[in-house]
DNA sequence: AAAAATACGGAACAATCGTTCCTGAATTGG
DNA sequence: CCAATTCAGGAACGATTGTTCCGTATTTTT
């Protein structure tokens, strides 16, 4: 009946996850996203509805990609304190290599919109309960192999471990181009286990 | 000759920290800061120029005020290891008491603007370095005093502390409002130490 | 070939953005 | 009193915002 879409949507939702991450809600206009899509105005609003739907549309889709790496990450992991220090380790480098860095689309859109909307909110509080889950499973994995110390429990720990990944990409967003200063977090971090 | 001004500069900057901390600089509009200020348009930009010099200037003083009750703190302190707690504890009951939390005005101005303005990057590299620098002395006095325990290099310690710092704000940002999950953090930051 | 559906570029929308300017009243120091 | 300055209020600015709509071309299915 009807003739077929010549883009593909999740590619266009990967240039929408940039150049959100990027410059954040707020800060990108239509105008932006018509010209980094590389779609009409209408295209775009036929597609996708509005702004604040492809916003979401593109947060959820960062989300799943981030979730699957990271179950991918632990089910292959022959040594989960190494595995760890691997997400760090790739943190680091990540915030070193570019001029500019974006940080953590999910931290970014936390910091901006969770508190103004709902459905933001929420997607960042589930996102935090399933990645706090995943480092907890880890880490009492980690401790049943004797890879990790069992002094501290392992929701406790997870929760540790999220909270200085935050803090890392915040850092990272803050455009910290030192080293030492990443070097030096994860040394102490890593003295925990 | 001229007639004084009839408001308090600095009570009108306190009023533009508290709504440029909520609701970031890129959702606060010209309207909000007449409304909330309680200035005429023309008063507001005779007085501060534009709002990004506004934003600049509420910036720098909500830092200032940070500093130097930081500062105090650690001045007054018998047990450095205590204050640090504190701290922490502080930042915990901020993110509990209230329906929505702020979190820190410097981390949201960080991961909002730091990329895309300079001015701002400035600031928060140079308030990162500051803290640090109070942290690190902090910790050193501390551990001569055998409050802190000395595995760590002082350096280190300042920078994962105030790594710790910028999560948890963030996390309040997101709006966790359950207790347990700040206790699980803290319980392993101060397991270091 | 006809009909249906979609893509596209671009015009156009009302609303809001940050900012400037004008007015008239108020208050100050000389 | 005079001159200078600041106040508040609001009109008005051009620019940009997010969004809608139109006309036309293109592709697909019947």
């Amino acid at each position: 009946m009807a003739r077929t879409k010549e883009f593909n949507e999740d590619q266009a939702l990967d240039k929408a996850i940039e150049i959100f991450w990027h410059k954040g809600y707020n800060g990108t206009s239509a105008q932006d996203l018509v010209n980094h899509l590389g779609l009409s105005r209408s295209s775009l609003y036929d597609t996708f509805g509005d702004k604040q739907k492809l916003f979401v549309k593109s947060l959820k889709r960062y989300q799943k990609q981030n979730l699957d790496s990271l179950n991918e990450l632990f089910e292959n992991a022959e040594n989960i304190k190494t595995a760890l220090t691997e997400i760090f380790k790739q943190a680091v480098i990540e915030s070193l290599q570019d001029r500019i860095t974006k940080g953590c689309f999910m931290v970014n859109s936390a910091v901006e919109l969770a508190m103004h909307d709902p459905e933001i909110a929420k997607i960042v509080h589930d996102n935090q309960k399933v990645v706090e889950d995943i480092f907890c499973n880890a880490v009492k994995k980690g401790q049943d192999l004797g890879q990790i110390s069992d002094k501290q429990d392992a929701r406790s720990l997870a929760r540790f471990i999220f909270n200085n990944y935050s803090g890392i990409r915040v850092l990272a967003r803050a455009g910290e181009k030192d080293k030492q200063v990443y070097d030096d977090i994860l040394k102490s971090i890593f003295s925990l286990f």
